[in-house]
DNA sequence: TGCGTTTGCCTAATGGCTTTAGGCAAATTA
DNA sequence: TAATTTGCCTAAAGCCATTAGGCAAACGCA
């Protein structure tokens, strides 16, 4: 029979489709191999099994993201920066809602650590460079611009702010005015 | 044979409770099953499905969170009441990580429109009579809210914060007081 | 108290997903 | 072209979800 040329890559592309078309915990590596016409136990010598499927669909939506955030904060700073840096993330999770989903998938520390979650934080912080603060002020920024964007595009995705008016995106505008008003005038106790 | 007397009430606390010492993901029918010392097939007496289950778990977290809340919202305003409702949802899901991953199970429109759900909207509306907000600001200020409660809570309970300084309980307050001191000057552009 | 009905838990069976072991044929290398 | 490596297959075991049908315990009423 003629090869069907799986490789570890091309599995967690379609992996990555797979996800965002039915959903992440919907993938499977059983309707990854249908997908592909072949017979499941073939996925076992390029995958180490449903897991390592997994956290692989979960790195590359990292890097994905982190790429496209890259793009955006490029000749950017201070409000404009941090505007663009939220909206890809929206964005991102709008059109692969699988792929952010995995995203968030808990990472164990030695592949967090080589994950380009590196990259996110560091834009984080590259971002606040346009305001004025100093740690661990700005390391309480990181944290909460991260909770912010992960929590509203999480609720959003749920279909929290549907149905009901003012509608998201007003909110979400409303949302950024409001944090870089914040940063812009951090409060100190 | 003597019968176990399962209800559909005790399945969902028992199914509470593996959730939260297994993870809410890792919560089955078979393994409650076993809890019981029951064969599978019985609980389907009980539970339409797996989803029952697990809806029944999410709508049982959400009450619990929404009594707590209520109660910690007893006699308090301003940035008092935004303090202590928000450390419910943060101890709560520490205390039950399983119900509370639970609670942000997605619902169906008639099981959300008739869950505690609806409490949580009306409490941090109740929070916000303590700053000067009209509407929309108040939706989009509830919105905002929700986002950084749930957002904080699922990136520490994610270990996003943890084993890195300052810590996180630092964060959360310094967090709380941003919050606090965004309502009260809320951008208005 | 005894009898009939309801109800609860069981056995049996099907089908899906995961994972491992071992085999044959296609691709690669010499 | 022969030898080796590699890729996909068959087979099989184990766990989970779900349904159908059966027996016995509990309940309700005379």
């Amino acid at each position: 029979m003629a090869r069907a040329g799986l490789t570890t890559e091309r599995l967690t592309r379609a992996g990555a489709e797979l996800a965002d078309e039915v959903g992440f915990d919907q993938v499977t590596v059983s309707a990854l191999a249908r997908r592909f016409d072949v017979k499941v136990a073939s996925l076992y010598s390029h995958l180490k099994n449903s897991q390592d499927l997994k956290t692989r669909i979960a790195l590359l939506a990292l890097e994905e993201l982190a790429d496209r955030a890259a793009d955006a904060l490029a000749g950017r700073a201070g409000k404009d920066a941090l505007t663009a840096f939220a909206n890809v993330y929206r964005a991102y999770a709008r059109e692969h809602p699988g792929r952010y989903a995995a995203a968030r998938l808990r990472l164990d520390p030695e592949a967090a650590a080589a994950s380009a979650g590196v990259r996110h934080a560091q834009m984080t912080r590259a971002i606040l460079r346009g305001y004025d603060l100093e740690e661990p002020d700005q390391t309480h920024a990181v944290r909460l611009l991260g909770s912010v964007f992960h929590g509203y595009v999480s609720l959003e995705m749920a279909g929290g702010f549907s149905h009901s008016a003012p509608d998201s995106q007003e909110s979400w505008s409303r949302t950024l005015d409001a944090l870089d008003a914040l940063l812009r005038n951090w409060p100190t106790p």
